[in-house]
DNA sequence: GGCAAAGTTTCGGGTTGCCTAAATAATCTG
DNA sequence: CAGATTATTTAGGCAACCCGAAACTTTGCC
């Protein structure tokens, strides 16, 4: 089979990643939105994907990986997120610093380095921001996760996971102290208690990022 | 100034390259064949290069950089040489591994991470071949050196460096247990003795890849 | 149901970087 | 120094990705 282009990678993987925490599959438009192009653009490539095997599409409707799409998919997911997790651990990278970094380098190393870092790292299963690190055969743990924003008042649980989209946001909830690990009640719709201790409020945005236990 | 390409950075270093243990200039036939393209891509290229200001050419003359276009080429150079020691030191490379793997991502990473690999390798001046690594600001230490095949009889030195271009060189010559820094006596045009030890036979594809102090 | 808005595709273009084949310039050789 | 060889450039094409504008579906709403 073909091997995947930087660009083709970064098409499977934005569909891949949009539902890895919700259901619905990616439409066409989102996903142009999310990689910065146009439309146009991204019906030319779906073509391609779509005649190569990677991707189940019919007109007007909705992108869906395959499961050989998926396998490519989750490989690049793999190398991005080791990738970040090194430069956090090694490198004196911060939490908000290593996604852009991870986002060119994850289509240039070889599977023999990916798996050098792996091992040099320990095999972690988790990145900086809580995000699961699929195994080399592409098999991923599932975890059941409450966004902040849909968590009732009075909810108590632990933070498993952070979005690395927002680097802003990443530093907020550093300078608080808040990371996947952290155990936080939530106050009400604009505050969070953590471990029993401060208070914080936290915007929209933040509440949009932020997973918690159920 | 605009960025450049990986492609014309690979012609860029190319051209650097030949220059940095002999003085003649690259020729666009010799650049086609050390980049494994053909010589009507190297015209092409070549206008554009030369059009940015990144090297000199006059139509069917030879190829020489500009300032500009050795600082690019340094830089690259710096990249890859930089990489390659990360990857034997820290991660488990043997020297014949390195290359290739260089190759990709002297493209890909950014200042910040190069130079956090070098601060985390404590700045090295050499390479795992005893090539110079380029400072940040582009400026290379010049070292006076003697190609084997052009050492005569009873020659005696120590090994600065060995050409990486062909693994199967370095392996053999890892067996012998030879490597930067090595203390040699050149026998005769095809024997080498280590240390006022062992005697080793070598072939004129090793004469032509190592090189000795005057 | 009918129509406007939103989403998707088609179409014509543009850039980069590579190719082969053919033309042209430089160099070598007898 | 003329013909042959080699190097270089020109010309025409191709594949990967991207764009904007225009056409065409689908959806949402009165
Ligand atoms: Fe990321
Ligand atoms: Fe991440
Ligand atoms: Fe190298
Ligand atoms: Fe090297």
């Amino acid at each position: 089979m073909k091997p995947t282009t930087p660009a083709a990678e970064d098409y499977l993987k934005t569909i891949y990643a949009h539902t890895e925490w919700q259901p619905e599959p990616i439409t066409p438009k989102v996903l142009a939105t999310r990689l910065g192009i146009a439309p146009s653009s991204v019906t030319e490539m779906v073509k391609k994907l779509a005649a190569a095997g990677l991707i189940a599409h019919v007109p007007y409707g909705p992108l869906t990986l395959t499961d050989e799409g998926r396998l490519r998919a989750t490989a690049v997911v793999r190398r991005h997120r080791l990738i970040e997790t090194w430069l956090v651990r090694e490198l004196g990278y911060t939490w908000d610093e290593v996604h852009d970094e991870a986002e060119v380098l994850e289509h240039s190393i070889s599977d023999r380095l990916l798996e050098a870092i792996s091992t040099h790292l320990g095999h972690p299963r988790a990145d900086p921001h809580g995000d699961l690190i699929p195994a080399a055969d592409g098999s991923t743990a599932r975890v059941r996760a409450v966004l902040l924003a849909d968590a009732p008042a009075g909810h108590s649980g632990t933070v498993l996971r952070v979005s690395d989209r927002d680097p802003a946001i990443l530093r907020l909830l550093a300078d608080a102290g808040i990371g996947p690990g952290s155990n936080v009640t939530v106050v009400d719709s604009a505050t969070l208690r953590l471990d029993a201790g401060q208070a914080h409020p936290f915007s929209a945005d933040v509440a949009a990022a932020v997973w918690l236990t159920g």
